[in-house]
DNA sequence: CCGGTATGGTGAG
DNA sequence: TCACCCTACCGGT
């Protein structure tokens, strides 16, 4: 379930549960071994995200790069460690808790001057207070790359995943297939201060919920998402399924390799006013 | 058991 | 644009 909210969820868990203090480091599955020899028995700094980067920092300005990239799991446990289950490619152990990392796309040992050029390539992170969306903008502003594409592109914003995405630009009754440089200012304002508020929710609950009051299951009287992440969405693998607000059937489609969802009535395809013609039909 | 799929990203062509 | 990487889970055989 890695969006930008899971990794700064992680960040500060870590930091909870290892923050300050001496950890034992191992790579039980063996594919990190030598770096998690050497990291044995320092002292855990801090943990930071940047999108949907991960860094855990140790003494003496060393970082240990994470990327969950689709299927990555890191998992906090509290209590003492068991022996490792499956393919554990790292493992931080403390008295009283443990934390086992499978999965990720990356994992590696870096320094201060690789962790600054990770961070410093992305693009703002709306969970990131000092975060500054006009950046995005700018790209945005003159790219004719469709909005489904920009959003997803970890140089424009960072933290955005494919749920988000789709369900974002549904809230918003935005084509996920119209040009970036169609949107008006104000749109992306509005774009981006829903993003600073869904992701936050994402964080709190360490789910992804978008389905406004009113469209709940309790509010509605239908059941509920029975799914692996387990949030209430609008479109998001919901192709072939009734909108919750205009009871047309949820499109899905695939944009760049990646599955892209929306409601075709409540997000009509966008027209530019060159195509429209000068006095309707 | 096997194949397909997944909230992501890279590098080759 | 495609092949490929990482792992777990789910459905159909």
């Amino acid at each position: 379930m890695p969006e930008g909210h899971t990794l700064h969820r992680l960040a500060r868990d870590l930091d909870v549960a290892f923050g300050g203090r001496r950890v034992r480091t191992s790579s039980p599955q063996g594919r990190f071994a030598a770096e998690a020899a050497a990291l044995d028995g320092a002292v855990l700094v801090q943990a930071e995200s940047g999108g949907k980067h991960l860094f855990v920092e140790f003494v003496g300005d060393r970082f240990v790069h994470v990327h969950l990239g689709l299927i990555g799991k890191f998992d906090i446990t509290a209590g003492t460690a068991p022996p490792a289950v499956g393919a554990v490619r790292l493992r931080i152990e403390h008295e009283d808790s443990y934390a086992d990392l499978r999965g990720a796309i990356t994992c590696d040992l870096v320094g201060r001057a690789r962790r600054d050029q990770v961070i410093g390539e992305l693009g703002p992170d709306p969970l990131r207070a000092d975060a500054d969306p006009d950046r995005a903008w700018d790209r945005i502003r003159r790219s004719d790359r469709a909005l489904g594409d920009l959003l997803m592109d970890q140089k424009v914003l960072a933290g955005v995943g494919n749920v988000y995405r789709a369900e974002v630009l549904f809230r918003h009754r935005l084509d996920p297939r119209r040009p970036g440089r169609t949107l008006r200012r104000g749109q992306w304002v509005e774009v981006w201060e829903d993003l600073v508020c869904l992701l936050a929710e994402g964080v709190r609950t360490g789910r992804i919920d978008t389905v406004r009051p009113e469209h709940t299951p309790e509010a509605m009287g239908r059941p509920a998402r029975k799914d692996d992440h387990g949030g209430e969405v609008y479109v998001y693998r919901r192709d072939g399924q009734r909108c919750f607000v205009c009871d047309s059937v949820v499109r899905t489609s695939d944009l760049k390799g990646r599955n892209l969802f929306w409601c075709p009535r409540c997000q009509p395809t966008f027209r530019s006013r060159a195509t429209k013609g000068p006095s309707g039909p």
